[in-house]
DNA sequence: CAATAAATAATCGTGCGCGATATAAATAGG
DNA sequence: CCTATTTATATCGCGCACGATTATTTATTG
């Protein structure tokens, strides 16, 4: 029972690969202009809704190592919208918080989601329907990768 | 209408970059097996579908620019499963061959679909849905993509 | 037919993204 | 306490991935 075969065209993942592309290049020139790459965004994003967080706190909401995270959240702090503390309690870890820059930074950044959603040509419901489609099957990777 | 929120759950772009990074994760044991990347990997593909192909003629399939097929195609030649020579018709083209070896990476390589079809949990009538959804959001996002 | 434009790869710089490893702090055990 | 182990972050090396630029070849045009 060798149904799939050494293809692209038909290869899930090849579809996810390509279309995770696709979204970067849409989002490239809006987030030009606010001076972030999209994982950059993705850690914002995160600050946004829930100030202070941890480099693991971070790295388990976005899916990311430390060895990916440490160098943004400098670029991040370099840019001026975020600082990096030492926890007081505990000295081994370290506190990623929203500058006033990086405070004043989502009202600019406010209008991607409507134009991200706008690009895929599809409404609300269509895309909440895929996106817990695409979610399902992250979790199901996931779970079966050791 | 600001529908939608900075947020990351509920956010399709975030689903299908999550969703990339755990499919690599899939992947990457059965690869290394191979000593391929999975980019490397989707090159093999296509020339297993199709040998003697141009550096611009992949990078349409694989929506890819020179700046990264170029040295992926030279890693590949150094591990020796494939050949770059420049076309004797037009000098400005390279044109991407297998080798020997090349061939032979195809029959080991064989089983990885079904590996990772099973790693999805998915039976094959829901995978050909769910990939078309995520194909026909690809294209809408690359036609709106200026 | 010579000058110009277009096409094709390659090169360079920057930023992920991960695995392996290192460093330092906190905790556990004897 | 004092050592051993665990935990949290950081560092390093490698391979994408892209935009901008360059080099070379081919096609076009006056």
């Amino acid at each position: 029972m060798n149904d799939y075969q050494l293809k692209l065209d038909g290869s899930i993942c090849f579809a996810i690969y390509t279309a995770g592309h696709a979204m970067n290049r849409v989002y490239k020139p809006l987030l030009d202009a606010l001076g972030l790459t999209y994982p950059q965004y993705l850690v914002m994003v995160s600050l946004w809704q829930e100030d202070g967080q941890t480099v693991g706190g971070l790295g388990e909401k976005l899916f990311l190592e430390s060895s990916t995270l440490t160098p943004l959240l400098k670029r991040l702090e370099a840019a001026g919208y975020i600082r990096r503390d030492r926890s007081k309690v505990d000295e081994r870890v370290v506190i990623a918080r929203l500058s006033d820059e990086g405070i004043r930074l989502k009202e600019k950044a406010a209008a991607i989601p409507n134009c991200i959603a706008n690009a895929t040509g599809r409404d609300a419901a269509g895309l909440a329907r895929l996106e817990a489609e695409i979610v399902a099957l992250r979790e199901a990777l996931n779970k079966s990768a050791v």
